[in-house]
DNA sequence: CGGCCAGTTGACACCGTTCAACCGCTGTGG
DNA sequence: CCACAGCGGTTGAACGGTGTCAACTGGCCG
């Protein structure tokens, strides 16, 4: 078996897999620690995948979307960052902060383990799983700075149309998007959470996003009919991560068989 | 002469030997890198300090403060993140994303090169600085997370008394806080770009917070009277990082001597 | 049938923005 | 020495985006 067939027949249902594809060309050793989950565990919704001053296993996320949380005593809740198919969870970051909130399930979940993979990468065994998570770690820097970005600066319609384009750009990532639509497990209450505002008025902007033709989800399903106006209208910038990988590569080439920080 | 006479003379007028100081016991190779500034770069007030697209050498902020930004085409700019004295630019980032914005010089800064630093770690020559490298980069991001959650879910009274005492932790690792006051060289334009709100509203709160007596800036120097009340009036958590270093070392010991994304 | 949850709508209060004016200091040039 | 410009900070008034509260709908499921 070539690992093109693997590549091909898996990468549908393994979204680690096919994340890691569009990062890096895997060598034999990155492919089957990706391409054969081990550790399967599964998470009930509502259930914690950290727990605080208590480092975990890394893991990758399989199935099912989780949210990093930081809750005030008088009730308030914000989402500080989403983790979807494919995302990994405490890889190399296990001195992680106290203070960062802790990560619950918002739906049902499946993650793998995922300690050989890091080890692969310590110990130099594989070059392209290492260049790969140097990528996926930038990447995931940038989503980090989008929501800040989005808090900060853009208005309560912006912000759901960013959110959602960033949602759809890091499925792309995992083959979760068929033309315009993808799964979308979320109620507009966790929307709201996630884009600092009331249940109500994230309501009333998914309506008015609607009436605009530029975004609609019922159904577990969300739909993003015109990608290039909702990019505009709320500044989206979309990422590449096949051309950074490249061009790290040309400026740096000594970095691709090192992960670094 | 010895490494700690090196880190006693050094430390106060070497904010990345103090930083580091906090993180790991640093090792001869370690305390002569950071000790001995070479490739020192002056910055001019406005200076860009990365270019999109184009990645630069891994740096150190030996002095000044600058800013990560993102501007829209209607003129609104965020800030999504500060560098101080002591924070590293680009250290094993150099796959930068590109739509993170770009790093200006809020100040006149003196940077200085950490080329030598980050092969020292890739290669494995120090494990202390490779230890104390991971915990910077949990810290980085405990304080990317602390800007999100400010913006998402603190009221603007909340916001600054939240920054400042950030501002407070992070100059207090590179020995630049004395008692309750440390240098502060911003203006509440800046201020308000950073908490996401307008110059007017930024400084009727910096008023309302003197008034309480919780924080006071002018002259380039900044005081907090009263920390405890301070922390409990914004919810703001103190960070730990010798507790990081130590719980990541009795947990995964394994990880000491390399360095992690 | 009845309860529950997510979604929807309307009325109203309030936090924060905007615009405009003014203050006080500093540096500069006549 | 004074005039003036420029910048950061301060103040007031009006506007508007968003939160809050409350009620209601519709679908799903026991």
């Amino acid at each position: 078996m070539t690992g093109e067939e693997i590549s091909l027949r898996d990468s549908l249902a393994n979204p680690v897999l096919s994340r890691f594809g569009h990062f890096c060309a895997l060598d034999d050793l990155g492919l089957s620690l990706l391409a054969h989950p081990t550790g399967e565990v599964q998470v009930r919704q509502g259930g914690a995948l950290t727990r605080t001053g208590w480092p975990r296993a890394p893991r990758f996320v399989l199935s099912g979307w989780a949210a990093r949380t930081e809750t005030l005593p008088d009730g308030r809740r914000q989402i500080l960052a989403f983790y979807l198919p494919g995302d990994s969870l405490e890889v190399y970051k296990r001195a992680h902060p106290l203070s960062a909130g802790q990560v619950v399930a918002l739906t049902p979940m499946v993650t793998m383990d995922a300690t050989q993979v890091e080890a692969a990468i310590r110990d130099g065994f594989s070059p392209s799983l290492a260049c790969g998570m140097r990528v996926s770690a930038c990447l995931v820097e940038a989503h980090l700075l989008n929501q800040t970005f989005r808090l900060g600066r853009l208005t309560a319609y912006e912000r759901i149309c960013h959110l959602f384009l960033e949602f759809h750009e890091r499925l792309s990532l995992t083959g979760m998007v068929s033309g315009a639509a993808f799964p979308f497990p979320l109620s507009q209450e966790i929307i709201g959470e996630a884009t600092a505002m009331s249940t109500v008025h994230a309501n009333r902007m998914v309506q008015e996003l609607r009436r605009d033709g530029l975004l609609d989800f019922r159904g577990g399903l969300a739909i993003l009919p015109d990608l290039p106006r909702a990019r505009q209208a709320c500044n989206f910038k979309p990422h590449d991560p096949q051309r950074w990988a490249q061009a790290a590569h040309d400026h740096h080439p000594e970095l691709d068989h090192q992960i670094g920080s």
